[in-house]
Formats: structure tokens, sequence, C-alpha cells
DNA sequence: CGCATAGTTGACTACGCTCAACCCTGGTGG
DNA sequence: CCACCAGGGTTGAGCGTAGTCAACTATGCG
């Protein structure tokens, strides 16, 4: 799912495209911001949320290395979400005209961008589905087997908060915490630091 | 977001589409089957769903007329989810590779073809936003309230058994009846029939 | 008329949330 | 080097909300 294939652009086009640095914690953009540019994360890890009510925020998407963020940049004028990088990272900043002639231009690069986009709207899909399963168990244990992208893998390693796990998959860290645990005295997993390995 | 520009193909391409009727209820492929064809609804509306356990069956797209289903076929090669009319309905057939070679050729369409994505994953956004709401009538109002296209209008129209939609919103059809009429008692609503009227 | 289904209501249950306390780690500054 | 602090993770007790199951009504259809 990386959109290199538009890094490998021709060069006349190259030269709108900047990249841009953001530390732990800073906005890339707010919803409602005017929505202006298309990225490519390079470096780190980006969150992109909604803000619902004052407290309340819905974390949709985690954007890593080689991944892309803002397509509604594209057909919209406005962000609808707010990108967040959770740690150090890095983006390439692609101005929506220049994507867009990008797109009209080079079919193949269109077609990647759209086989990103399938992608994403599976993951999401899969994230709903995660948000049927009631019991916090099993909606864990769901979603560790989903994060083994081979059936034969058998260990994950999380590379993030369990409480920032906890908030997507939609439970607080206390009870994410107490179904890590009873997953373990189920033996249906092992955990090791943040390792965790899959009894099959 | 109708992608009727498929349907003004040049004269040669017409002849590999074929149409398909469904009757309320009938599958029109299953998760795991081959992922031939791209669908296009023209009539009726046709829900997507995956099964989980054996009872559980998640819900993640009611698809209606002029819009469409199955775009995954066109990167994978099994379907992810099962796709049921939940009414009479009608869909045009293209085959994956037919649909593949006008998404090539035909910038405009292809563009369209790449808004009609972006929507549907701003579409799953909201829906996982809404299952950030804990609180049942709290979502149920989120939900009516994004029923209505414009700020202005105030009446909603469900065309979809409550039972139905409360399965989307992940609650069940009791708290979906106490939701309303917690809603209706709050005077933040009004109900007739299937008619709901939102009060600002 | 009889049946199936949607919607509603009630009583009870079960599960995750909340809030508080605690442990542990890593980082910071004296 | 150690004391302190902040934050993540864990544990416990009690609460609140949606689920469950059952019963009842209303509607539509054969």
């Amino acid at each position: 799912m990386d959109l290199t294939d538009i890094l490998r652009l021709p060069e006349p086009l190259r030269n709108n495209i900047t990249t841009q640095n953001l530390a732990a914690g800073e906005t890339l953009f707010t919803q409602e911001d005017e929505a202006t540019n298309f990225y490519l994360v390079t470096l780190g890890r980006i969150k992109l949320v909604r803000y619902i009510n004052e407290d309340r925020v819905s974390t949709f998407e985690i954007v890593r290395a080689s991944q892309s963020l803002a397509e509604i940049a594209l057909f919209e004028d406005i962000y609808t979400c707010t990108a967040i990088a959770e740690v150090d990272s890095e983006v390439i900043v692609y101005p929506k005209e220049l994507l867009l002639s990008i797109l009209r231009s080079y079919p193949d690069v269109a077609i990647d961008f759209m086989e990103m986009l399938v992608k994403k709207i599976q993951s999401l899909k899969f994230r709903l589905e995660l948000r049927d399963i009631r019991i916090a168990h099993e909606r864990v244990l769901h979603y560790l087997r989903h994060l083994v992208n081979f059936p034969e893998e058998t260990t994950v390693v999380l590379d993030r908060p369990l409480k920032d796990i906890a908030n997507d998959l939609g439970f607080t860290p206390e009870t994410i915490s107490r179904a890590l645990i009873k997953l373990e005295t189920d033996a249906a997993i092992a955990r090791q630091e943040n390792i965790i390995i899959l009894q099959k």
C-alpha cells in the first residue's frame, strides 16, 4: 500500500513538493481547516481524530510511514478530521491540484491510489466489525489476530501505549488491561513486555 | 456520488455489461466468493455484511440506487463481505477487468471513482464516530442529525425498519425504541410513523 | 381469521465505566 | 547518585447503561 510511485514523478512536477517535520503531539491540520494538501508520511506516526463533544475524541486511523492521509482534500474544501503526530514525524506535502493532475495524467499512479483507498475502506470496515464484538476480551483477541499479517505468525509487537490501543478499540485502559489478563489466564495469549504471543 | 459516467461508455465496451435482478433477501455474493465483478445498484437497496461468529453479523454499508459496491473486487481475489438485497433490487454487473481498463483509459471516470471511494471512507468514519458515543439516545440523535443533508432541514424519513437501523448503530431494537422515546419526551425530536422531526 | 413481524414495555442481568489507589518505569534536576 | 515527579499499567469496589428475555400490542399479509 505504498504510494512511492508518486515519488518517482517526472522531474518538473517535483518542484512543487515539500516536506514538513512534526514534533510528537504537533498538529498537522485540524478539522475545518481549508483542505489544500494531501500528505504522505515518510517517518513516524500520525493519528486522525475527530472531536465529537468537548471531551470525547474519536480516532479513525493511525497513519504510518509510507501511508497517506487527507485524501479528502482532493474532493472537499475543508478537512473533516484533525491530524496529530503521535511521535516525531515527517510528511511529504502534495498540493491538491498537483496530485489531481498527476492522477489524471498517470493511470498507473491513479490505479495505485484507488487501491490504497480501497485498502483504507477495508481497514475501516474491520474497525467497525470490531465494535460489533461487545465482550472486551473477544474484541481484543480479534484485534490481535488481525495484527498478524500471516496466519502462521503468532507474535505481535505493540508499538503504541496500551491506553491508545484501548481508545482505538473503544475501551478504557482498565478494560483492556483486564481483557489481556483474562486472555492470558485463559491461555489464549502470552505476554512479555509489549510482545504478545498468540496461542493457536 | 453517482457513477453514471460509467454508463455513458463508448459503444464497444457496453456489450460486456449485464444487469441482474435480486429478490428481497437474496444474496448477490458472499464473503470468500471469488471476486470477479463490480456492481452498480440501479434499483432497491443492498446491504454489505460480514459474519463474525456463527450468530453475530456486522453491517457495514447500505448501498442504494446509483451507488456502487464491491470495489474490493478490483484489487483482491475474493470478496470480504456478503452482499444481500434488503428489498427487490437491480444491479449492473461490471467485470473487474473491464472496469479496470475503463479506469485506465478515462481519467474523468477514474477521478469520479476516487471521489466515490473517498465518500465511502467518510461515511465509514462517521459510522465509527457514532460508535464512540456510548449513551444510546445521544448516538441516535447524532445519527438522525447526520441524516438530514442540509442544516435547515428538520425532517427525516426512515425508509428501513427500526430494528435494521438499531443493528447499524450497534444497538438492540429495544434500546433504539427506548432511546427514541427518551428523545421524544426530552423534546429533542417528534415522531409520526416513520417520520422524525428534529427540534433545533 | 391466523400468522409473522415490527415495535414497545417491564424486570432482571451483565458488562464496561468510573474513580481511587497502587506499582513500576524512565526522565529530570538537585 | 539519589529524590522527585509524571505517566503507563494494574487492581479493586461500586455504578450505570445496554443487553436479555419475556410478554404484549399493532400491523400487514396470506
